[in-house]
DNA sequence: CAAACTGTATTACTGTGTTGATACAGTTTG
DNA sequence: CAAACTGTATCAACACAGTAATACAGTTTG
């Protein structure tokens, strides 16, 4: 699983992984039942602690985006989020308020950035590199 | 000025504040040249130290929604972002990124994320109370 | 059925982020 | 020009987040 960590982030590296693989499972590169990484093998892959890559895949579980089974593995799952919808909206609001409070201190209009946005999601499918 | 500080919220107080800030300027209710409370009034108000409410401004001063002046005060800038371009669209395609995966976690599709962003951008300047 | 693989739980260490107390430095104003 | 206000700098203390080492528990597989 191509996976890349950033020492200078400052996000820490349990919070990368479950990230970039959220990122995955929702551009469509990891479809459901297909099985994760050992937390070993990932671990050693990215030469960080079995423990930290455990803490990811257990963030993942707990917002529903895998299940992981002892002594099997971790698997992408359903897809069906465990969130209410009242506690959905909440957080997509959230992320809407703070996209729209940066677009703005940044100069950009509603106009641009839903132009921006559009253009954003059409790339998410057919990703290759993201321009930094 | 209206801030309300929740203990619950996990993010430090310094961040709630210089965020809430943040918001107020790009929602309009905040202006240019406008000055803001002294960080010993906004402390007293919130109960905080003057340290945490110096923290929060000089947050916002790193970023350019700000100018402090020692011994007079701080006042809302002009509202120019002091970042490159290039620096702007790198921020704005992270959070663009992140509301796309964590939309499509959620189950929401392009079509009516772009419905919910307009919505919430009108709501934005005649805001009165977030529904949580 | 045993070896080699899975994930999990416990515990401890360590760095650092957040806050607080206090003293310093500049501006305003009567 | 002094008092009362501004923001700033320094230092310490505390808590906790992140990581790590190690042992435990379940599953797979030859």
């Amino acid at each position: 699983m191509q996976i890349q960590l950033s020492e200078a982030d400052g996000t820490p590296y349990y919070q990368q992984v479950a990230n970039q693989v959220k990122f995955l499972v929702a551009s469509g590169r990891l479809e459901p039942h297909e099985q994760l990484p050992s937390v070993r093998g990932l671990a050693q892959q990215l030469t960080i602690t079995p423990n930290t890559v455990a803490r990811a895949y257990r963030e993942l579980e707990a917002e529903g985006v895998v299940i992981s089974k002892r002594g099997a593995g971790v698997f992408i799952s359903n897809g069906v989020s465990p969130l209410s919808n009242k506690e959905k909206r909440r957080i997509l609001n959230e992320r809407m308020d703070a996209l729209l409070t940066e677009s703005r201190q940044l100069g950009v209009d509603e106009e641009t950035l839903l132009k921006l946005l559009r253009q954003r999601s059409q790339k998410f499918d057919s990703y290759q590199e993201v321009e930094k």
